[in-house]
DNA sequence: TTGTAGGCGTTATCAT
DNA sequence: ATGATAACGCCTACAA
């Protein structure tokens, strides 16, 4: 009663010629005769056929998909890689299956596993450092992955990032020219993105400064603007007068937040954030950040994926693209 | 050389069972003794195995993945659409593709067709009104498909939505109470996102409040940032003294634009904006906006969807979810 | 409770 | 240039 679904029989009896052949004009194999791939053309135009990529995939083991892990789709820093990395998949014919694990180690081992089990050809982790049980699990299988900002303290894995480090110490280090007291808003400590870099790159530039590190000046966050927005009184009463945070979303929460309790911004308080996202524009003053090509981290990680799935010799395993520090209104 | 892919049937072999059997448990069929369950499962472990899901979906005619289409994964708006999506999917166990479509008919026909090919369960669509070909593409496949934040004018697709026409009309008639000339900034107006609807209920408020609609009120854009603020100046030199925006991005662009232009809002220029995304608290002054629930869209449409693939009873196929008007600081 | 065997829709290897 | 015919890894009646 219902449209059955058309294989590569039908069209190959409809056409008068066998399945290999079908799959030989639909391959784009060059051992066909012209007359025989139109007649084949034809049909499969007539019958409207559609090769089942499914079947291909078990046969060929190859899915032109990739499994994308990400801590939070809604996240404007995720959002952004995550188009880069669709455009440039697009560009090779990849299919993108994405999944969020809440920046949750658990969830996160979940879904490589059922990401491995679809079979994708490849993977990009975004966000995380690495931790113990992830990297176990990465280290048994030959599904080529990369990381995108988010870095392997083994330096076992290909992957992109920025050199969190030394941006954070800089970025510090220009906070160190008005302030006395800079406070680091991180994500949750125990596992923020490039947590660690950056809390060294702190504190290289609070030594740098003659300024003492206190823990005091140290603040963990969720990633949201709510965070950020709750965090402000927090912030003020530690008499901190500057700024260096994680998480654009959140800084935008702490902007706001200050500024609604009077804070006046930067004369009084200066901060700069991380990610450089378009949000960093949304705001009044506008935030100074560190500069970083958030599209080209997501699109070079796909395309060095590209490179190990094809078998391609990939001379640099670790990239480093370059940053910045854009001055915008939230710097004086 | 390299570690072999090893399959159901080493596990049976290793554990002394037919394939039948592990195929049993790890589809977690109630028929089998409970030693032997024990059994396989520790070869399971031992071996590492994996159930490929390539060859899972062939046979079953089920590959537990949807697919969504989507304008931007980078718009705010949509990403939160695409969190409730997920999250929803991740709860009935389906991954999701992503496919960008950039808004384009052709790039959309385009991935719906590589996504069925996939043989995706079901899929999601969302953002724009339905072209006459996409819904001809849809009416010959029998993968259960939802709209989600896209109204189909035939009413053949199930679809989740607002009443887009009644809230610009109430946005509109809200406006209308201090201007006399209120602007429509839309998505470009061939394709935009419920373009139609936004129109209709923009003109219906109009009517109401005697006055006369004008083509030179209405400013298209393509769902930027920059194109709003792009527009500040033309907006300005229209006359208008407030402005229903269709997104949230350029919104922000606009509110920026104008803002940095000398105007004050709300005192000069009021502006009420489409999606209540978070975006809309991180301006000064805030946006008001249409009050609809982002997450919950995208929520809402992937559980109906799973109650097609499901093959349930479906009472009503075109919800629409209750939307308001959050008044913030960008209205008097 | 467990095993056997026939698909699922392609790709890919050999022949012809 | 084209056609048989095995895989590919699993599910699922049907038997036992």
């Amino acid at each position: 009663m219902d449209n059955e679904t058309i294989t590569i029989y039908d069209v190959a009896r409809e056409a008068g010629v066998s399945m290999a052949t079908v799959s030989r004009v639909v391959n784009g194999n060059q051992n066909v005769k012209e007359t025989t791939r139109r007649k084949v053309l034809d049909v499969i135009e007539r019958l409207d056929y559609r090769p089942n990529a499914v079947a291909r995939g078990l046969a060929s083991k190859k899915t032109t998909t990739v499994g994308v892990v990400i801590p939070d789709i809604a996240n404007s820093y995720f959002a952004s890689l995550a188009r880069g990395i669709d455009d440039i998949a697009t560009m090779y014919k990849y299919n993108i299956v994405i999944a969020n694990s809440d920046g949750d180690d658990n969830k996160e081992i979940n879904v490589v596993n059922t990401l491995l089990a679809k079979q994708v050809d490849g993977l990009v982790f975004l966000g995380h450092d690495l931790s113990d049980k992830i990297r176990a699990e990465f280290s048994r299988t030959r599904t080529p992955i990369v990381l995108a900002g988010a870095v392997d303290h083994e330096n076992q894995i290909p992957s992109v990032n920025i050199d969190y480090n030394k941006a954070t110490k800089e970025a510090t280090l220009v906070l160190g020219k008005h302030s006395q007291k800079i406070a680091l808003i991180s994500g949750p400590m125990v596992n923020a993105i490039n947590g660690k870099e950056r809390l060294v790159g702190y504190q290289a530039a609070l030594k740098e400064l003659n300024q003492t590190f206190s823990e005091g000046l140290v603040f963990e966050t969720n990633y949201s603007f709510n965070d950020g927005v709750k965090l402000a009184e927090r912030v003020k009463i530690s008499g901190a007068t500057a700024a260096i945070v994680s998480d654009d979303e959140v800084a935008v929460g702490l902007l706001n937040g200050l500024v609604d309790r009077g804070v006046k911004i930067p004369e009084e308080f200066e901060i700069i954030t991380a990610n450089d996202s378009v949000i960093t524009e949304f705001t009044r003053p506008t935030l100074s950040s560190i500069e970083q090509p958030l599209y080209d981290l997501g699109a070079v990680s796909m395309r060095l994926l590209t490179k190990m799935m094809h078998k391609e010799e990939v001379s640099e395993k670790s990239i480093i693209l370059p940053h910045g520090i854009v001055m915008r209104g939230s710097t004086k």
